[in-house]
DNA sequence: AAAATAAAAGATATTAAACTCTTTTATTTT
DNA sequence: AAAATAAAAGAGTTTAATATCTTTTATTTT
């Protein structure tokens, strides 16, 4: 019932560079690292994964770190999700039957179906804007962990 | 967002329990086991676990096993995640903040809790008797996993 | 009382997530 | 070109969930 730990610094990640960025600067892992409060070289594999994915751009050498690309800002928090965590987590049976599904739903398939549903199209609408909007009116996030 | 494998083997076990036991009569964990392809010692610890806080009965020795407690059958499900899983992961932030709560909510706060307290709220009022019911209806779960 | 049965209990193995440490590679500065 | 910086990459550790195996204990049957 829980996103991971991942998720969390991913995310966290993300909207601490999308705050604190400035022209031609890039943010470094150790700086993320302290400002989260996360493992570093935890959060460096994490990064690494959303590098690849071209939500980041990282770069190395002195003055490197971790820049947003252009479209980052404008994604929904599921391409986060599906990023770090992967969508299986949404499909599977809550009780643990294989054959659950819509035309043979386990007793408990309708309830976990709304609560998944809404929660997805929830990840679905809110981008990262939405939520650095958020944060910009709530300073003590992201800072003080 | 999963509810642990362990939940998923200890509902269907209380529900096979409840549709197939006969008066006087234990169902065996090798029975139980096989019957939901359910890890024999691993079922056997959540069957404990279930023993000792009252939701079944066990018996050991020939012709022992499990049986429904009287009042079991009128649990919701909710006491059944709780024996098994906790109710913690349903209190934690999904970004990972620390300070994440009512009055200081992350940006994920209140779409997460709407979706938690949804299914929350569910987990309260269907009861074992109201899933049997739903089972009753359609013989081919619990049965040819 | 002895043998058989079946859960309880305990020890160990495997897997995945979370986390740490070290080495390599790319870049920049001197 | 050499030194310094910082991410990438890779290997290893820890912890929790999942799973297996073995021994013990309680009960029943013979």
């Amino acid at each position: 019932m829980q996103l991971s730990k991942a998720f969390g610094y991913g995310i966290r990640a993300l909207l601490y560079i999308a705050q604190h960025h400035q022209e031609g600067q890039n943010i470094g892992l150790q700086d993320l690292a302290e400002q989260l409060n996360a493992p570093r070289h935890f959060l460096g594999k994490i990064m690494q994964e959303l590098s690849k994915r071209g939500l980041v751009h990282s770069a190395k050498g002195p003055g490197g770190g971790f820049t947003l690309k252009e479209e980052t800002l404008d994604l929904p928090v599921i391409k986060v999700v599906e990023a770090i965590d992967g969508l299986e987590s949404f499909k599977k049976c809550a009780m643990g039957f294989e054959e659950c599904s819509e035309d043979h739903p386990c007793p408990l398939h309708d309830t976990i179906k709304a609560y998944k549903n809404g929660l997805l199209q929830s990840l679905r609408t809110h981008t990262l804007r939405d939520m650095r909007h958020r944060l910009d009116k709530d300073e003590t996030f992201l800072k003080e962990i």
